[in-house]
DNA sequence: ATTCGAAACTTCGTATACGAAATATTCTAG
DNA sequence: CTAGAATATTTCGTATACGAAGTTTCGAAT
């Protein structure tokens, strides 16, 4: 999967940070903006707030983040990247360019790739598939119960 | 993220089988190869056999494949689709066509992609990314710990 | 023949992601 | 002003994936 590659490409960049590739975005997302609650982050980079939860605890609890509740409205979260994070993202950036300088992958294809990516995404999303009709299940005879 | 967003896209459709996007894609492997064992297969769908294993144990457990220890090398496991495994991936690769078609996208479009995300695979495989320096971590001081 | 290494598979721990459901807080009708 | 809807986050269960480590089986070289 070229999703899990990436992971590892990244992955060997910074593993001592205690940073994984999505954290890694999510810190990039942050600095970009500034601060955000967690749903405008999740918005942000296509993913559900389930997903962001954990992570920004933990990245939080690496120092990274600050993490804390909104006083103006007390259900949200705010995050808000530290010193320490931003010295971070700025090594991480570094060693990502200096990488993907070495990848070879000519601009055009890279954009290429995001274009269609995207375009590919949107269209699967807005899909709505038709299931289809089973055919007969056979007994269990004999097999092993899934799982 | 477009790989979930297929994901959800197939679960759709064939919901009912028990089958899912990633036991789809083994299952048309299978049966394009006649029988393959666990290796076999895990080296043709790029991913690693840890991960093949487990859901080869379920797809046996729902009897769309068999799973056989091959007498001749008892250290192998065979992979084999069972008539009804065929059945269902007939009924799913008509529903799965149907729902492409309704998707307009271009072919180019999607064959660009699969070249493309290739390439990209590819050349992000063999890199050797380099580390970086981590600047200094602060002390834990009132933080949570991670997790 | 016995040992030793290689190969095939499984198990274990971890990391993303999702949907569904639970919880807490704010807003809104009446 | 209070009941109930809406919003924000968390928790829970499930599905891929991976690497590392363990088990069993086979092959090879002494």
């Amino acid at each position: 999967m070229l999703h899990h590659a990436f992971g590892r490409f990244y992955q060997t960049a910074f593993a001592e940070t205690g940073l994984t590739y999505a954290k890694y975005v999510m810190l990039k997302a942050l600095v970009e903006k500034g601060k955000m609650s967690l749903s405008e982050l999740s918005a942000r980079l296509g993913v559900e707030p389930n997903t962001v939860s954990p992570l920004a605890k933990k990245m939080a609890g690496v120092g990274v983040i600050e993490r804390v509740r909104d006083p103006e409205d007390e259900r949200r979260i705010v995050l808000c990247p530290t010193e320490y994070g931003l010295a971070i993202l700025k090594a991480a950036d570094q060693t990502v360019t200096q990488n993907f300088a070495d990848l070879e992958i000519s601009a055009e294809d890279r954009s290429q790739a995001i274009a269609l990516m995207s375009r590919l995404r949107s269209a699967v999303e807005q899909a709505s598939p038709k299931r289809l009709e089973l055919p007969e299940a056979p007994s269990a005879e004999g097999r092993d119960p899934p799982d």
